[in-house]
DNA sequence: GCAAAAGTGTTACTTTTACACCCATGC
DNA sequence: GCATGGGTGTAAAAGTAACACTTTTGC
């Protein structure tokens, strides 16, 4: 009988320039009134990715968001009651306007609110520990794998995925480097469609060729 | 109570030029005379890290062995029983001629024994899997960390260096591009030792300089 | 016209690839 | 002396890094 197996999930966004995380106010003992990562008891007869959907979708009202496993912590001293064995996952959303408000579906959280990577409030448990590893792999992983895209619309322009590298990586970056080596990589697709509504020139729009995408990435994992 | 959670160890080694995996030889149902990964169930008052130090005891007869974490794995059906939920390591270990025959020492296997990683035979569980999990991370890793040293003894030839990223990668490699590179990262400290007993030329012995070696990879995990 | 961000090329440097022959040793 | 693997350099190509000005737009 599993009751002491979690799912915990770092739900990354991008929003005003910055990385953030969606994070939730515990409703329940112990670690009752702190902020924690989205996450609950897998049910016994749930796959665990289903778990980990169910989670999202409670947390965010979307599916089919990007995730991939982290890491499975089974400290004893993790918990005050004892192992809890939890697997961590990390998900990248897009955070638009429209969802940069969330009200999770669910009693045991009061409220869930999106934090920047670097201002994060005390967390429960060793959910800090669990947000660096993440960060750590993100960090690895766009290096290989323009994992990037997930972040941000369909439609965006070369300056926002450039922010979301800078974000992502703490460090600005060349932006004639940072374009010319983009657009070669070849999957992404120049839309004739412009930015709308700011005061200054606009930037033109791409989006991602999925088709070349993947035939460039589908040996990464 | 945790009666269902395990671990299980993909532990690699090198030996006559191939990439080589130990196996057990299941004695207790299910699976009973299958060939499996060596593994067991974690003891209540374990820490996860102990139980897989302990397990790679048992098996190898080794302390200190490189390990890492791949993934946790909680099918509802990999087990004919309902969900066992098991983490996944992998190690690397050097594998010399005193350590190529393993008596196990537990009750629950009758014989393990090194597999080329291209020729295993069927395995209980999902096993075949994990192994294939883990040599895609392997693959992956020693591109950006020189985790191969972990495979060879402490003094080495370049040829039997370049024999164990081959391996690994699966391709062969220029010999001089390959001693070029590895001499330049810095931290092979040359010695004036030879191999010996070998009909030819005795190639010079090398190894690994560790302070350098930390310093140009401790930031990668 | 000015503030704000978009967009654009060239050069130096570093890294990676391709490639073939002589050398030292044990038998 | 011959078989076996040890050891070595160079040139082309690709990729990365540094760097500054003109253009477009809304106000």
């Amino acid at each position: 009988m599993f009751t002491n197996f979690t799912i915990d999930c770092v739900i990354f966004g991008f929003h005003d320039g910055y990385l953030k995380v969606l994070l939730t106010e515990r409703n329940e003992y112990p670690f009752k009134d702190w902020w924690a990562l989205p996450g609950f008891f897998v049910n016994n007869d749930e796959e665990m990715e289903d778990a980990v959907k169910r989670i999202l979708y409670e947390n965010t009202g979307l599916k089919d968001i990007y995730m991939e496993q982290l890491a499975a912590l089974a400290g004893l001293k993790r918990h005050p009651q004892g192992r809890i064995l939890t697997v961590a996952y990390f998900a990248l959303m897009q955070l638009d306007h429209a969802k940069i408000k969330v009200k999770p579906v669910t009693s045991y959280m009061r409220q869930a609110n999106w934090f920047s990577v670097h201002e994060l409030p005390d967390l429960a448990f060793d959910h800090k520990q669990i947000i660096e590893l993440s960060l750590e792999k993100l960090k690895r992983k766009i290096g290989y794998s323009p994992v990037a895209f997930e972040l941000l619309p369909e439609k965006f322009t070369l300056t926002q995925l450039q922010l979301v590298y800078e974000a992502i990586l703490g460090k600005k970056l060349d932006k004639r480097n940072f374009r010319k080596k983009m657009l070669n990589y070849g999957f992404l697709k120049e839309l004739s469609e412009f930015q709308k509504g700011v005061s200054y020139r606009a930037a033109r729009l791409y989006k991602l060729d999925k088709r070349k995408f993947h035939k460039a990435f589908s040996h990464e994992d």
